[in-house]
DNA sequence: TAGCATCTGATAGTATTACTTTTATTTTTG
DNA sequence: CAAAAATAAAAGTAATACTATCAGATGCTA
């Protein structure tokens, strides 16, 4: 698994960026320490002209690689999401029993991302942060519908359309497969950042993990629908 | 209902603001139309400058109501959800079955707001729309817990915590009551989002909306619980 | 290996944002 | 009516979010 994930490059919409940043030293160090420094101070915070001085580079030179700062977020998360689908896949196709299936789904979606597993110059562990406290500010904009048309979130709504299918697979007359697959995807980066911020608004902890709590919401709600 | 919500005032932490917009003309106008530019450009896009040109007013003195842009976002949410819980309070106090009462406050939360009850200068239908496209804005930052500890977040969290209530009420197995109410609140934005934005994420619409979708994975849940 | 293209870095410049400060004017109220 | 408070206007600052120009380094290619 760790080996095929070395070799594996995600592959993200090309409007994103003006350079793909894997094609060169400069780039990938773009995207490394962009990684860091918005861990560090946050989106809102972080500039180009931060990261041009942190990478020994310069300003202008970034701007080459992408637009602006939001192109550069659209980049990490579409990046992170193509990651999470390699991991669903690799971990699920060889399972046949569907509920097994969608339990394996589940447990790859919603947990914490704790060992570094070092692809290549992306740290997925920090990048994880990133998406639990900036991923809604990447389409929660007024140019979303622009950006969706163009292809922009097709990689997370292929991912939602994955775990959709599951669902229907395990229960075909569940009536919200779709709304149940986003509101596991959603709900766990916000049950995380509940965890970390407002613990009184989660019963998620160290024992009691967001996938424990999201695996029994929906196989309650297949189960349910299926006898009662 | 609607009598008693006129003459409602949403009390709202003093630190949030420098002066109570409540407390003059200026300040009404200052809420008034800040709801209406922020859904009309975005949070991102709207600025200081530009709400004060359109009341026909300066800057400065709109930063004698507030420090900044962000606390202004902090004052309306809170408002919101302070708008909210009291419809809930009203709505749900005088049922005794626990059932019940929980499926009206899931209907409360989850309902789109589309009646305009011309609560004074607050437009709610609007403001209900800001809170789906900014809400996750006023927490997903840096300065979170700080904020946290200041109360800034008290009234929404007080409501989390009445949903919590009422799900413990109908099922004190369940293992996840907080969970389960943040999922509620959050979901319901998240899916009202998807509904204008990203159709195919999501199974609500017209027909089918997020009150009957939440409905159901909530009771599926606490009922399973307790048969099975 | 000379020549050309491409990439990167440095500098400078612009418009806007997010304020702060000062001073003048208007409004309120005691 | 006078004093106090609120508001408006103007000017200033530092940072942001870029764009444009040019120079030097690197690399490939005939």
């Amino acid at each position: 698994m760790k080996f095929l994930l070395q070799n594996l490059k995600v592959s993200i919409n090309d409007k994103i960026y003006l350079k793909d940043p894997e094609s060169s030293a400069l780039g990938k160090r773009i995207i490394e320490n962009s990684i860091i420094m918005i861990n560090q101070m946050g989106f809102e915070n972080f500039t180009f002209k931060k990261l041009g001085k942190k990478i020994g580079s310069n300003e202008s030179s970034i701007y080459r690689y992408f637009e602006n700062k939001h192109k550069l977020l659209l980049y990490l998360t579409s990046w992170y999401w193509g990651w999470l689908e390699y991991q669903l896949v690799f971990s699920t196709n060889s399972i046949s029993n569907t509920k097994q299936k969608l339990k394996k789904a589940i447990e790859i979606i919603t947990r914490t991302v704790e060992e570094d597993s070092s692809f290549s110059h992306i740290n997925e562990v920090l990048l994880s942060k990133i998406v639990v406290n900036e991923n809604s500010k990447s389409y929660l904009t007024k140019q979303v519908d622009k950006e969706n048309k163009e292809g922009y979130f097709s990689i997370y709504k292929r991912l939602v359309a994955r775990i959709t299918d599951m669902i229907i697979d395990v229960n075909h007359k569940y009536k919200h497969p779709s709304s149940l697959a986003s509101t596991i995807i959603e709900g766990a980066l916000h049950q995380h950042f509940l965890k970390d911020h407002f613990s009184s608004l989660t019963d998620c902890n160290e024992e009691n993990s967001p996938t424990k709590y999201f695996t029994e919401l929906v196989f309650n709600s297949l189960n349910n629908t299926i006898n009662g």
